[in-house]
DNA sequence: TCGATACTCTATGTATACAATTTGTATAAG
DNA sequence: CTTATACAAATTGTATACATAGAGTATCGA
């Protein structure tokens, strides 16, 4: 247990919430936390006060906290906005980023290739949300940061399937995005911004496929179907 | 003093801070709001970790909370940012607004002319903000809508003046931005997205160049400079 | 057997007491 | 006179005990 473990109450139930081991809607009992965490109620609710505020939970009076849904009305949203939230925050991480962020970029691409290559999931969604998330540090713009940070939490969710590539076509899928990242990095280094925006829309429709896929899966196998048909016509 | 008196501290902050009645990079000391508001420090301290999360005051740890800062880095960006979201706001509100929201909207716009007339510029402030803010609703964007929220703490901030008019010119200005909520409520509820869009980008021209006029007020007068050389050249 | 109501139990909300960190101040040394 | 250090005061962070609201259950009546 850490020392500050109000810091790593807060930082693991993000982690957590975004790694889908925690679903969304789940109900968050205080006492099991609690005792999970080692802190006592009054600074976990706190906890549970500031992740409400930034959109991972949400709290209802009387009711306790609940992790945030992921209702169908929302995704439609979400695949609507995500070009325009992502791009414009690349295009401004190309003016105003520094050459310390560039390489703290760099040192999460590495970890992200390596969790990749060790086939760990968790950790590679976690560290692809990072990359994203620091890009929109980068772009030093609150406003927009706020939807960028939103939006992750619902991409590296729907996105968690992505890193666990089951066919051939999929292992080239996660292949291309790594090349992306990397390519991404050069552009925002040179600061040139059409190259990068171009690029955050070619990864944007990589990974809307991919999760386009999660959300409508291939059907069944057909003789399962079949045996289904012949047991209705009996 | 409300029953539920933590939710009456949570709107009261906000509203002091929206009106600048608290300023920016103020401190908020723990045990005066306790007081002020009459609840104890546990469920204070949860509204301003609430408060923290939704970008209204900043924490720090073991040094308090104090009131989001206004730089001029930011402000910049301000600038640059809000036509993008209030576009893109209000075209998604013609599509998904519904006729009670309209309803509603008129309701704000109705108190927001009286407070207008009579002359309460807190008021007319802060109902012009939730007109702004519905709209927001409207949209059902909610990553968009956590941008919007940002924008909407300081452009209500910093349009603190905007209501508060002192010239005949000014008077006039306040009169055309009524009258372009008018005509955005028609087109809202008329769904006519690219009317509502283009009311919305002069509404925003006409409120930025009031805001510039406040931060880049006009000169003093020239007969002081005078009298200030005067003193010099002795 | 179904429904309603009252009661109990669980979980959330609040207050207060205590611990720890930070900041201001005073004193002493250079 | 400046600077550093130690002590004191104030403020923030945490834990625990208590209050209160909701959900579930059992019992009574129809």
């Amino acid at each position: 247990m850490p020392k500050k473990s109000k810091a790593h109450c807060a930082a693991d139930l993000r982690a957590r919430i975004l790694s889908l081991d925690i679903a969304p809607g789940t109900a968050l009992d205080e006492v099991s936390l609690t005792e999970e965490y080692g802190i006592s109620r009054t600074p976990l609710r706190e906890v549970l006060h500031r992740l409400a505020g930034d959109g991972f939970v949400q709290l209802e009076e009387n009711r306790g906290a609940k992790v945030a849904s992921m209702d169908l009305a929302t995704m439609r949203v979400f695949f609507q906005t995500a070009p325009l939230v992502y791009s414009s925050i690349v295009r401004q991480a190309c003016e105003n980023r520094t050459s310390w962020q560039v390489a703290e970029l760099r040192e999460i691409q590495r970890a992200f290739v390596d969790a990749r290559r060790a086939h760990d999931t968790q950790d590679a969604a976690l560290l692809n949300h990072d990359f994203h998330e620091l890009i929109g540090v980068m772009a030093q713009n609150p406003y927009l940061q706020a939807s960028l940070q939103r939006m992750l939490i619902d991409h590296t969710r729907l996105s968690q399937t992505f890193f666990a590539p089951q066919s051939e076509a999929d292992e080239a899928r996660v292949e291309k995005a790594i090349e992306q990242h990397e390519a991404m990095i050069l552009a925002i280094e040179a600061q040139e911004a059409s190259v990068a925006v171009d690029l955050t829309l070619q990864h944007w429709d990589l990974s809307r496929d991919e999760m386009e896929k999660y959300v409508r899966p291939d059907p069944l196998p057909l003789d399962v179907v079949s045996l289904k048909e012949r047991r209705d016509a009996v």
